[in-house]
DNA sequence: GTCTATAATGACAGCGCTACCATAGCCCCT
DNA sequence: AGGGGCTATGGTAGCGCTGTCATTATAGAC
């Protein structure tokens, strides 16, 4: 008696029934349907027809489990409402198109516990490989993908060692190379506005390096407002209010990103603070939003789309993991702007 | 011979090894791990143990294949450039949280023909319920998703009747608002800067609803500029700029989100055109961007969190696809803001 | 002390595919 | 005639779990 748990459950069309619709054999229509080994015209188009005919579609589950491979690619990112990670995606999706790979993304929330439950979680569906953001992880999660032995790509930062291939670019060399450019075009009083350091490690590490480069010059930071929470237009635009009652006189105000460094710009513009003539702002990120301002903004791009598609190109490009771990720099470019 | 497909391949630990490594059978370790059935708690620590030792991952292939279950909940937006969407997919996780299923996304770029082939794709993953934007979906995919018998939650819209459940805004009904609410506070020559209505037909629902409303008060516009590509802040610039070099006088521009207002504020900031005294500029959407401008944009909140949280929470509330199409209006607030 | 409920565990047969090997027919050499 | 190398197809045994039934201990009822 086959078929004794069907009792009761929806059941779909499977492989056998479109075999036997197309008087062939299950494995046939496997091969058919997968585009491999050697198959006469006829019977692939007799098959197709039944394929048609009955509407079926193909149990990846089974598949998986039975070829030991998901064709899944694992990706977790800390937010998708920072547009940076979405075009990061995106660059995913270009990599992955026409592959037969397919994303599985899942978002920590700049949590790591979350993002250890989403390893978890996405290495229980056999991916080939998994793409996170950054290098932190817990040892619980480091440990998984360790044991896991899939690929795993580590995106946005290359200042530390990865556990296998790391992509994006170094932010203390960009926070430096903005400290630089700055003193540069003759800025002398810097003014820092940040936020949440603990989630975003980036962000910290341009502070420092932007701290480092003005000390190379003989200079530091004359104010520094750094908002708890995450990085928003309005915190950017608040935290500049809050810096610029404390008394000091910056002539150059460095953000953490172009999110902060936009409500910078939309403090300026609502208290009649001309950008650059009155006060200098520099963001960070390069986002077409802070382009298309009435001054485009000063800041530095990163190359997120980049990013993405590198890494996604190089992981399916050598399916095991190496023995040694890779770095690949995807850059930035100052932005010159008008703010700065 | 057991495991004569092993060779060569990367093997990871099974729930057998947990099994033999706790002295129970897999079936008590596979309980365990699902807190189903009474289990014995010495019986209980020592198998977790003996998970933790071994680092066992469970193969959720395996386990989907065999319950016939995966839970999965496939998702399909336009895109995650436009914020809208992230906020919709917060809404999602925020209701997916601690039931045990986990969202799969594809994105179509507003092609109908990606998202037939994400539908084939992600149904393959056999999911509990579909959750798509919009109504509009090629032939083939409609028959797919009629087929599989899933669930299926078409959001964001809630002006043509459903496959299975629909939720969000009527966006007719809020253009029309906007034009009575405009029209109510004195504007009478009204212009429209759009962006591409074949991708975004929501967009055209809105621009015919504020149209009708027009006519009632036996107004017209007196200029519209559509853009071809996507809505975005530089798009809204330019457009605005176009519509206003072609001499009409407008007093009030109603944009068709809030991207391109932005760029519409943007335009006026930098032409010396003062918001709202010389021309005022509504939007739609309500994105947290606009509220953090100097002048806070004139706008109308749709509840994209509530839409994306809704739609699970009644999917899951409800497995099986009921007789009946349901449709749950999200509502929408106008935001009075500044600009208009 | 027997009988019935309940708690705790296990045996076994699939879930729907695909890897692996085998087979059959055919053509071309030597 | 025999052999080697194709092309096209099929049989079979899993992949690693979980649903469905047992089965055995243990407690409580009378």
């Amino acid at each position: 008696m086959v078929g004794k748990r069907l009792a009761g459950r929806r059941q779909g069309v499977t492989l056998s029934e479109v075999a036997r619709r197309a008087a062939v054999s299950e494995i046939t229509v496997s091969r058919i349907l997968r585009n491999t080994g050697p198959i006469a015209e006829a019977t692939r188009l007799r098959v197709l027809q039944a394929v048609r005919e009955t509407g079926y579609v193909p149990n990846r589950l089974a598949g998986g489990l039975a070829s030991s491979g998901s064709k899944l690619v694992g990706v977790i990112v800390p937010s998708l409402t920072n547009i940076v990670f979405p075009e990061v995606l995106g660059g995913i999706r270009a990599a992955l198109v026409g592959t037969g790979f397919q994303a599985v993304i899942g978002v920590s929330d700049y949590d790591l516990a979350i993002e250890e439950e989403l390893i978890a979680s996405l290495l229980a569906w056999r991916p080939e490989a998994m793409v996170l953001a950054g290098f932190e992880h817990t040892p619980a999660a480091r440990a998984m993908l360790d044991n896991s032995a899939v690929r795993v790509a580590e995106l946005m930062d290359i200042d530390s060692a990865p556990i296998d291939l790391a992509v994006g670019h170094s932010h203390w060399q960009a926070g430096h190379d903005s400290g630089r450019y700055l003193v540069g075009r003759g800025y002398r009083r810097f003014g820092y506005v940040g936020h949440d350091w603990m989630a975003d490690r980036r962000a910290k590490l341009r502070h420092d390096g932007l701290v480092a480069a003005l000390a190379e010059a003989s200079l530091a930071l004359v104010e520094s407002v750094r908002n708890v929470g995450p990085s928003s237009t309005q915190a950017g635009r608040d935290a500049l209010a809050a810096l610029l009652a404390r008394g000091s006189t910056p002539d150059v105000v460095v953000f953490s990103n172009d999110d902060m460094a936009l409500g910078g710009v939309f403090h300026c513009l609502g208290a009649g603070i001309r950008p650059k003539d009155d006060l200098a702002l520099f963001g960070f990120n390069g986002l077409d939003i802070g382009q298309a301002l009435p001054m485009p903004l000063s800041t530095m791009r990163s190359n997120r789309f980049l990013t993405g598609k590198t890494a996604i190109d190089r992981v399916l490009a050598q399916r095991e993991r190496p023995g040694k771990t890779e770095i690949i720099d995807t850059g930035y470019q100052i932005l010159p702007g008008a703010t700065a």
